[in-house]
DNA sequence: TAACAGTCGCTGTCTTGTCAACTACTGTTA
DNA sequence: TAACAGTAGTTGACAAGACAGCGACTGTTA
């Protein structure tokens, strides 16, 4: 959550014809601020009002919704966007807080099964709401509902196919 | 470029009704996905290719479009998503890669004016191109024209009108 | 023209995440 | 059952930003 405005300067349509004029150019750079507005605005709610960052209530929900509130390292992993190492320290710091919890794994001894305690279900619980609430505000409202379906139905397969997208 | 998933775990529509299944779930998962996706492969794209991260594209190409080629950090400041002192750091790594100079404001010994040296141009005009074409790869051509357009005018607020995204 | 609040950019220090290397364990092969 | 390639997770060293506070300069006020 830095930089890449690129195309999305202060321009207007068509003010500079070597700069991107193309078809995709208006969609594109309003998913990029979307995502980057909408998302600004949840972190900094996020800590004000819970204390934690977007990145916790990600690592909560995930375990939130797998089977007796726990997964692996490397089913969690698998689920979000950090490397294996990015989430030792992430979990680590949750932990830290005693939010979740490190189980052995039974029948591996290798592994580690990270488990939501009790308080971090109920944190998950108060903070998943008011994020909820946030994103239909910030996000939500700003579309008419023939909207919204328009821009699932156009968005879908970046998320439905998984790996489809850097073919080549 | 990190986390933030939450909704968007691997569930179908529907299977855990206290789970968002709002009226904009999917669009905003498709928003949040899309970004995501096709910034990390845009990302990894230009640093094989150019040897520098998007972040450097992006002030590079302010610059590109600023009157003669350059800005003052504050203006820089204002069309990025950086802090004053990430700035300063991120136009050091540049400056000592030769793609940009500091030099002297007239009229004002307490400002600095970034500018793109020749080499800068070169190599901005060179990561552009192929950026654009990257993103028409993997961004461009998936949706249809009239897609395109539905998304483009959707989501077109979130650009128009800078500061009302939280009012509240 | 002296005082002083405001602006400009930089620096010290901390946080968060990555990569590469490491230890511990597993399961297959000989 | 010894050897050994593969897997699980952690750790050390580093990169990149954020924040708070600094020194240098500006411009207005008295």
């Amino acid at each position: 959550m830095a930089a890449t405005i690129v195309y999305a300067t202060g321009m207007e349509p068509d003010e500079d014809p070597t700069r991107s004029t193309a078809l995709w150019n208006d969609a594109w750079r309003g998913v990029l601020f979307a995502s980057a507005r909408v998302l600004r605005v949840a972190e900094l709610d996020l800590i004000e009002r819970e204390g934690f960052p977007l990145t916790w209530l990600d690592v909560m929900a995930q375990l939130y919704d797998a089977p007796d509130n726990g997964l692996r390292m490397q089913e969690l992993e698998e689920r979000s966007l950090f490397t294996r190492s990015g989430l030792t320290r992430l979990v680590d710091r949750i932990e830290a807080a005693g939010l979740v919890r490190r189980e052995p794994v039974p029948g591996d001894r290798r592994g580690v099964r990270v488990v939501l305690t009790s308080e971090g279900r109920r944190r998950h619980d108060e903070a998943f709401v008011e994020h909820l609430r946030l994103i239909e505000r910030e996000f939500g409202r700003r579309l008419t509902p023939d909207q919204h379906k328009a821009v699932a139905e156009a968005l879908a397969s970046f998320w439905h196919d998984e790996g489809s997208a850097s073919t080549e």
